[in-house]
DNA sequence: GCCGTTTTCGGCCCGACTGTTTTCAGTCG
């Protein structure tokens, strides 16, 4: 059972023993919330030795990770859940299924074996035909990964859409981790600001969309969309419109922090609380506005807030692959770089720069061509056209192109695209390797990651800020959605440290330079402000952070 | 069990919805 469940499962077990401390039950709930959240693996906290670090754990839980860690399991813990069939603690699973009733459906029905414990509820549920269970577990079984920030936009402006709609909204937000924009989506949150609730609640469990309605009241409605998503909508009036959008902005760790610091001053704090607009709520409080998307109940109710980095404060774009044809080793744009060029015009930026994949083969004569490519298109081009190139890092840290090509650019790039397992401090050597060369900028989507699909690699990331810090080389954001790399809790660390950041597209399309939004976005939530991104620099200054020498 | 710019003891976020409980427990976010 992997860590965060077992946590959960010790605190159901607890909360269904007689007279126990119900403290004790919400502080194993939090244990788990804080490995679930935490930016690095459990084990490899506990390899560093770093498990208290986590807001949430303390000695009593770290030490038992550490037995489990070490013995493979613990104790005191198989005392507790011992109590109960093995087979409940797997029912919790379902969603409206909690301690108690996982346990009453244990003891009536015989349920015991753990691994056929779903499927054993399911038939009874048929045959009792208990409507609500069988829906919960077919949708535990499609219960689909979260969603990709554009893909969650998507669906929410088919909401959005459909509820601007009914006249009685007055105001509808799309909130939750969409609002705060966190690299993925799981529900899609929304706060409607009306006088008329029940036309409101009642017109959007119309939706088409609506495969089932999970609750609706008179204040919220939940429902299932086709696909398996959940969608929530809660209303209010205009007096407390703003105290809901706080709410359901989230994210449940920062509100509690909210909450702690409102009860000290003897409020009593929630989303019908009597505030216009957040900024009149966290004001009252005395603290400054927290922009959503440093929500995340960090340190971002003790820290001064940083005025962060905007999207129109991104003047030109780094990172982008065109169709011209150097037989590249991955995949080709699809637009040529007029295109690019055109819509990068459209967007207001001074400078692009076209960093195709290297060549397959090296072939200088290639190169050649391409840089008289650009040439020409610079001499018509109202934008700067910069000629760049995104180089493979081999596995023994070698750069797929021999350096005497690399004059022939304006600058590189390089990433990693293969050989993703290996040790930290190979991968880490790896990388330092490919990026020892002048003309090589800054490292491209640094951990390799793919949301929902691939962790990233394993980096020592002290020793990649040193020497991006002394050999003045950047980090990138890849606004891409299903990448955000580097992710937002490393991008605070690197800035921490003085290093800089580009953010890019890596586009291979005119239509994917729209993407920048999202790695502004990660920026961000790496508490980024104009100054710690490079691409926010105008023309002038970028032409002389490219001159070899002048920054080396 | 966790935690500290009121505290190393004594607190611990708050409310909505559901079901069958005619006043609240269970679950969720």
């Amino acid at each position: 059972m992997e860590v965060a469940k077992k946590l959960r499962a010790v605190a159901a077990a607890l909360s269904l023993s007689e007279g126990d401390n119900k403290f004790r039950i919400i502080a194993y709930n939090r244990a788990a919330d804080a490995i679930e959240h935490a930016s690095s693996e459990v084990k490899d906290l506990w390899d560093d030795g770093k498990l208290e670090e986590l807001a949430g754990v303390g000695k009593t839980i770290a030490g038992y990770l550490d037995e489990l860690f070490r013995t493979k399991k613990v104790k005191h813990w198989q005392e507790i859940l011992s109590q109960f069939p093995e087979a409940m603690y797997e029912l919790l699973e379902i969603s409206g299924i909690g301690p108690v009733t996982a346990l009453k459906f244990c003891r009536e029905y015989g349920i015991t074996r753990k691994h056929s414990a779903i499927s054993k509820l399911e038939k009874i549920a048929k045959k009792e035909k208990m409507e609500k269970i069988l829906s919960a577990i077919t949708e535990y079984r499609n219960r689909t990964d979260r969603l990709l920030l554009d893909v969650a936009e998507r669906l929410a402006g088919d909401v959005l859409e459909w509820m601007q709609k009914c006249s009685n909204v007055e105001r509808i937000d799309s909130l939750g981790s969409l609002r705060r924009q966190a690299s993925t989506v799981g529900d899609l949150d929304f706060a409607v600001c009306t006088n008329n609730p029940k036309v409101v609640l009642d017109h959007f469990t119309k939706y088409k969309r609506v495969t089932r309605i999970i609750e609706s009241g008179d204040k919220s409605a939940s429902v299932i969309i086709s696909g398996g998503r959940e969608v929530d909508l809660m209303v209010s009036n205009k007096s407390s419109y703003g105290a809901l959008l706080q709410h359901f902005t989230g994210s449940k760790f920062h509100n509690i922090k909210l909450r702690e610091i409102a009860m000290k001053k003897n409020f009593t704090l929630s989303e019908k609380a009597e505030f216009e607009s957040e900024e009149a709520l966290y004001k009252f409080f005395g603290l400054e506005y927290i922009p959503p998307e440093l929500r995340e109940g960090l340190d971002e109710l003790e820290t001064k807030i940083p005025k962060l980095l905007e999207l129109s404060d991104i003047k030109g774009d780094l990172q982008m692959h065109s169709n011209f044809d150097i037989n590249t080793s991955h995949d080709l744009g699809q637009s040529s770089v007029e295109e690019l060029v055109d819509r990068s015009q459209e967007l207001g930026y001074e400078y692009i720069g076209v960093t195709d994949h290297n060549p397959r083969v090296p072939d200088i004569g290639l190169m050649q061509k391409r840089k008289d490519y650009f040439e020409q298109i610079n001499s018509t081009s109202v934008i700067k056209v910069f000629n760049g190139l995104e180089i493979d890092i081999k596995v023994d840290g070698r750069r797929a192109v021999p350096d005497d090509h690399l004059d022939l650019l304006d600058y590189a790039c390089v990433s990693i695209h293969s050989s993703f397992r290996g040790d930290r401090k190979t991968q880490t050597e790896r990388i330092l390797q490919g990026l020892d060369h002048p003309k090589v900028k800054f490292l491209a989507h640094p951990t390799g990651r793919l949301l929902q699909e691939r962790e990233g690699i394993e980096i020592d990331w002290d020793k990649l800020f040193d020497f991006c810090l002394r050999n003045n080389k950047w980090l990138e954001i890849d606004a891409w959605p299903n990448r955000l790399d580097l992710p937002d809790t490393q991008v605070r660390q690197a800035i921490k440290y003085g290093v800089k950041i580009v953010v890019d597209t890596d586009s291979h399309s005119a239509e994917h330079l729209r993407f920048m939004k999202y790695g502004v976005s990660v920026a961000r939530r790496g508490w980024c402000t104009k100054a710690d991104i490079i691409n926010t620099c105008k023309l002038p200054g970028i032409l002389d952070l490219l001159t070899p020498g002048k920054n080396n």
